[in-house]
DNA sequence: AAACAGCGTGTAAACGTTTACAAGACGTTG
DNA sequence: CAACGTCTTGTAAACGTTTACACGCTGTTT
């Protein structure tokens, strides 16, 4: 493949010059700068990133792990960080860890042996032995979405707890009191706050949460529909069913209509995440909605803030709630079911 | 950040016995190696993928453009794609076309500067000089879900000709005869071909198409719900709806859903591509499923015969059928409504 | 007219690897 | 004991860029 040489030649200057006007990065004469750019379309010169990375040690380039590539959500946020990205220079290059330790550390290893200027991670359950090195190299890490406790990195994610309580005091205002939460892995920040947030409102709206009313998933389907089944089950049922995520949701509705059961009259579904869909189904499901859009596009700019030395701010944004039918009709305030933006 | 240098200078040998015990690829001493690894342990080394790529010309790494990252079938496709890489070794980097040639090309550039070993593509509509370029360069590259006419590039694609025969004959059976398509961009193979296979099934099962019944979006949803209201607005509507993929179909229903119509005794709808969530609306919407994962993992073995200069086989492989209620109740073979893998 | 500033260009080093080639150590064979 | 093979290791070149530095030319200032 033709190379700046080539290039070079023939245009009868020399690579410097050549590699100038590529660049734009001093001046040339018109002259000089038309027969450069003439052999490059002759000869189809495509510039080797590869080598100008090693020579300018900068890729252009950031990494993205993100959870599960199955999960709208994380897709969403992907591109949402791709756009922000570009908007800037950069590519992006994914990573999926399918919720995996090992994969999510096999990802972030190959990505710093790419040299990515930075690396955005929605980190898995553990805090692994590599994040922890990385962490403590210094590489430019920014968090997204979830957090890892003790480790000093900027993060940038979504807080729930108010849209979690607006839920709360929207399910009391329908008559709901006995909910059940199907919260994500302990060992996730998302998983935690969750329920934190969700004990919170229930106790500040005078309700009960008994033990058994809180069951853990692991933010897949499967076991959204078991931990669903387990509720059901129950001798005292709950009235409504609060998934943590999009994907436990979609699996307690599958084990609810299983069981031929009605939604809402013989039980309520909502779900943190909102995701496109969600509107179509019947009766459309009341979520939590987060803001994906800017959640990716504050984490860009953290990370770039981070790459090139300026202070990063990290972000906390809030997330909203997003009434639908499936918890019951609302004789309450009856909006146009969609909420009306807040960025 | 430490080199191979170090490692050497650290370990007491030269950078081309650390290089080689890393590759192993020359036999080292069981003590050389030792004091090596020894030494890459405590400086945290990490190769440098840049430099490597530099010298052998390789990256390892494929490059993979889809049409839309907000469609859940590049999505999945997405990951067929990366898991079959990984098992070869091989990186997966994602570029989203979001259906503009332009940031195709992109892409398309970008990608091969920074000299991916091979390059999938699902391309937009129309046939970019660059492409064409690029294929005339002899670079390695497959087509992937759609291909271009007039361009010798080996393809991996379904066909999904026959299952539309099967949901034509099953809307007959059904008694429903008016049926009208929603058609992806005529510029599109994908768009084209099932356009054609959707007229030959009518045709075969003596049922007329109208000209007004074929209407034309882009792939994305906003142009489903147009095309389905000109449809419903028709003198003479059709008896059932078919969109040409997953987004239009969601497109489609809001629209059916807007007016107040009921699925499918007012008005059938069916999909091309199946989303999982197709199973949880109310009713279930018959679509046909391409073999998404099959997909995957042909396009990146073809791609990976192409670079490493093995005969490459080009696949056409089957959709399939898969019968729900959203055209209606079945009087017919009552099945399990979701039909029983093939693979 | 000498000195100098500014501009356009070229020469060559450097980036961090891999690898061809050479060389030294050692054992085996004639 | 010389010659040779084998096995482990080292030296240095190469990959395709960017860029510090030097150079020569032109025009301006003293």
């Amino acid at each position: 493949m033709a190379g700046v040489k080539d290039v070079a030649r023939l245009a009868g200057v020399s690579v410097a010059t050549v590699s100038r006007v590529l660049n734009d990065s001093a001046a040339v004469t018109g002259e000089t700068r038309a027969r450069v750019l003439e052999a490059v379309a002759e000869l189809g010169y495509r510039p080797n990133a590869v080598a100008r990375s090693l020579r300018t040690d900068t890729t252009r380039t950031i990494g993205l792990v993100i959870g599960d590539i199955l999960n709208p959500f994380f897709t969403e946020l992907a591109r949402a960080v791709e756009d922000e990205a570009r908007r800037s220079g950069y590519s992006v290059v994914i990573g999926n860890a399918d919720e995996r330790p090992e994969r999510q550390d096999h990802y972030v290893r190959t990505l710093l042996e790419q040299r990515v200027d930075g690396l955005l991670l929605c980190p898995t359950a553990e805090i692994t032995p590599l994040v922890r090195d990385v962490v403590r190299d210094g590489a430019p890490l920014v968090f997204l979405d979830r957090t890892l406790p003790g480790l000093d990195v900027p993060t940038v994610r979504a807080d729930g707890a108010e849209a979690i309580g607006a839920l709360v005091a929207h399910l009391r205002g329908l008559g709901r009191r006995r909910v059940a939460f199907i919260s994500g892995p302990a060992l996730l920040s998302t998983g935690r706050e969750r329920t934190e947030a969700f004990r919170a409102a229930m106790r500040a709206n005078g309700l009960e949460v008994p033990e058994e009313y809180l069951v853990a998933g692991d933010f897949r389907a499967g076991s959204g529909r078991e931990t669903a089944a387990r509720l059901l089950d129950l001798p005292r049922p709950p009235e409504v069913i609060f998934a943590g995520d999009n994907l436990m949701a979609l699996g307690a509705l599958d084990e609810i209509r299983a069981r031929g059961l009605r939604i809402p009259a013989d039980v309520g579904l909502a779900s943190y995440d909102d995701v496109p869909w969600f509107a179509h189904l019947e009766p459309p499901v009341t979520a939590i909605e987060q803001p994906v859009q800017e959640l990716g596009r504050r984490a860009v700019r953290a990370l770039l803030d981070r790459v090139e030395r300026r202070p990063v701010e990290p972000a906390v944004l809030a997330a909203r709630l997003v009434v639908r039918r499936s918890c019951g009709e609302a004789p309450e305030n009856r909006g146009d079911g969609e909420g009306s933006g807040r960025a």
